[in-house]
DNA sequence: TGTACATCAGTGAACGCGCGTTCACTGATGTAC
DNA sequence: TGTACATCAGTGAACGCGCGTTCACTGATGTAC
């Protein structure tokens, strides 16, 4: 049954591909591994042979995901100079289609509390994930002191994060599109140097 | 063994209140009925005296939780006008205190996702708990058109949530400490009817 | 290059444990007359 | 107001179940000569 070294990376990084789908849809504590390795093709018998525990696994989909999550809205940046592509990102984050599909998105949207309570290590891969989304979003403050666009964009990731969560959390569509355009224009207007 | 109708209604309030903290401190999911029966003074065999189900205890919890965040934010906002009271009530919610006791604190920011993937009746009072804090916050906007006003007051509340939900993920004093100052700024300003 | 042996990826059963929920029991409280 | 009986709050043991983790086993892959 042995698997060569190819394969066995590729299973590796399969197991950690189902389990960010499944940890941001459902919550990290609410899925069991037997689940995730189904969804990844196994039985949970292997797992041991790639992680050592559960919450290494945890720790590996966070540092992925918020990784991931973080090239994406630098790209979406970076189709248009300055404040257009500051709107661009940031209509990319805070899309229905972001809100719709958790199991795709950002990690600190999906799960930001339970990554908060998790271990130390996952606890600063989040961490290291936020910032790195705080430093894509200063990239584009036009016109501000790199301090002051520090600041604002904190404020802005904040936002973002806040507003996909309660997005998601509202069922109405219309009271969940009013969040996220009230929080997008929000986002866009606070690097405004005037005020 | 019996009990009187007081003092089982006395019971009852108790449970509810050790799973609120239970709960805002460890997530849904991850807080067992013993526990949470055990922090009451119980054995967990008399839950279901007071309640059909777990899901139907969390029901009660969120209604009882945001309900009372949301009267405290009320309050501090009320004690000195306008603007100055909506920094009152911005700097209540974004202070290190809210942040290092999650258990007493904001349902909305300590189970954001856990409560967005919960029961249609859970996720109805926790997103009516969202708007009673969008209210509140739309009080103080002076000087804008009721319409205007909500709009800022919805993104002002998810950069609240987001920003406490962030700022107790990250471990360092300093960066979570700006987050709470960057995003308490950006509510603020986010009301002034220039931009 | 071919052969013999060690390695180990993946399977599937099993481990102890804690989960949500049920139940028989207790005895104080509530109700009916 | 006093008595007899029904109710039910809370206890503690037990239910089946799924959890994270371990393990014996398999057979293809990797390694050594």
């Amino acid at each position: 049954m042995r698997k060569s070294r190819e394969e066995a990376a590729r299973t590796r990084e399969r197991i950690i591909a189902a389990a960010a789908e499944e940890f941001r849809e459902h919550g990290v504590v609410a899925t069991g591994l037997a689940d995730l390795m189904k969804a990844a093709g196994l039985t949970h018998g292997g797992f041991y042979r790639h992680f050592a525990s559960k919450d290494e696994l945890v720790r590996e989909v966070t540092a992925a995901t918020v990784d991931k999550t973080t090239s994406l809205i630098r790209r979406a940046g970076e189709k248009r100079p300055g404040r257009k592509g500051l709107a661009d990102a940031v209509a990319m984050y805070l899309s229905p289609e972001h809100r719709d599909n958790p199991g795709q998105g950002c990690a600190l949207a999906a799960l930001g509390p339970e990554l908060g309570r998790a271990d130390a290590k996952t606890r600063a891969e989040a961490a290291a994930g936020f910032f790195k989304l705080v430093e894509v979003l200063a990239e584009h403050a036009e016109g501000l002191r790199p301090e002051q666009a520090r600041k604002r964009a904190i404020a802005a990731a904040a936002t973002m994060i806040g507003a996909m969560t309660m997005a998601r959390m509202v069922k109405d569509p219309e009271l969940s599109d009013a969040i996220l355009k009230s929080s997008a224009d929000l986002v866009v207007r606070s690097f405004d140097s005037s005020s």
